[in-house]
DNA sequence: CATACGTGGTT
DNA sequence: TAACCAAGTAT
């Protein structure tokens, strides 16, 4: 029979092979007595949805540095924010931190909630980011159990079970091995371990700390679990991007209301996004098609974004929208899409960029 | 429980 | 090129 996993080899691993990143105390400093800081901690834990540690690493650096506690992040401009989180993606999560730090800060006096539940009462916050604040930054015993955790568990059990209907058992599985030493350390140890080590395609199964107790790897089916139910395909839509330039250079954007898509993010104005978008132009203009389409892929569909430019002139009075200054736009501040969106355009319109 | 919600890197 | 994947949450 072979033995169980044991939550302090993958600890010593952890010890050994723990990654170096901006916002983590390292396992050497964390014994010293050193405390991560909970603001930190919530920061990244809040860009790490759903997103690559590679890709958040230079806006948490950015965030940190122009608003060092949460309550600088709590008085920032909106504006400011939804700039700065431009190109991350899921900007629900933007709107949300920024609710969350003004809750922290006039709810409960500036420090945020040193419980699971506290935390999970606050925007933004579901059950894994709960989890892990109070792991990480508490040292709590709390069971994270995220992507990582749930293909670790998965090929650990050799469950095949598919996602999403395995989340309970691989819950519980997690739950048994959370020890009451280090958990925070331990969190953090189980999700190095599925992005290093355990990884999706060809896990690293010979370097692995718990290579001996995993059933996965005694059956040779590591490289199939987690199992997933498939995926619907991604539907096709058409839609139309005004890009207005006035004289003076200033162009025209509008901010996109809070809810759905993009929300309360800056953008070029358009139509509806479908199969058969209605032509909307945001004010009254020479358009000229500029022949190329911007695609992008969101998370449920494909667009194909026609782009009509016009030179404006100073009087002109858009429906939609607020003419930005010349020198105040930044094509960085724009989500992607809108910055393909630019990238195609900015060739043909004199005063851009 | 299913769906909406971004983006960039990898295979 | 297209599909898959990443430290999920809100509704």
């Amino acid at each position: 029979m072979r033995e169980t996993a044991q939550p302090g080899d993958l600890l010593d691993w952890y010890d050994a092979h723990a990654r170096d990143l901006p916002w983590r105390v390292s396992p050497a400093d964390r014994s010293a007595g050193v405390r991560p800081d909970p603001y930190r901690i919530w920061l990244s834990e809040i860009m790490l949805q759903q997103t690559t540690v590679a890709a958040v690493k230079s806006y948490f650096e950015r965030f940190t540095t122009l608003w060092p506690d949460v309550a600088a992040l709590a008085a920032a401009e909106d504006a400011d924010v939804m700039a700065e989180w431009a190109g991350l993606g899921y900007y629900a999560r933007a709107r949300n931190l920024l609710k969350c730090a003004r809750a922290v800060v006039a709810d409960h006096g500036g420090r945020f909630p040193q419980t699971r539940a506290g935390l999970q009462a606050l925007p933004g916050i579901g059950p894994y980011t709960s989890a892990a604040i109070s792991a990480i930054a508490y040292d709590l015993p709390e069971t994270v159990v995220d992507g990582n955790v749930e293909r670790v568990m998965a090929r650990l059990h050799d469950l095949h079970t598919p996602l999403p209907e395995a989340k309970p058992a691989l819950t519980a599985l997690a739950d048994a091995l959370t020890p009451q030493t280090r958990p925070g350390d331990y969190a953090q140890a189980v999700m190095d371990l599925g992005a290093t080590i355990c990884t999706p395609r060809s896990p690293a199964c010979g370097i692995c700390p718990w290579r001996a107790p995993c059933a996965a790897r005694a059956a040779g089916t590591m490289a199939d679990l987690p199992r997933k139910s498939p995926k619907k395909p991604k539907p096709t839509r058409l839609g139309i991007a005004y890009v207005a330039q006035r004289d003076d250079g200033a162009i025209l954007l509008e901010t996109r209301p809070d809810k759905g898509l993009l929300g309360g993010m800056l953008g070029f104005p358009g139509s509806d996004w479908s199969e058969t978008p209605e032509p909307d132009p945001p004010l009254e203009a020479e358009w000229q098609d500029l022949g190329e389409e911007a695609r992008h892929t969101f998370t449920h569909f494909h667009l194909r974004l026609r782009i009509m430019v016009a030179q404006v002139g100073g009087n002109a009075a858009p429906r939609r929208g607020a003419f930005h200054p010349r020198h105040s736009y930044r094509p960085a501040s724009l989500p992607t899409v809108m910055r393909k969106v630019h990238d195609l355009a900015h060739g043909r319109l004199r005063e851009m960029l």
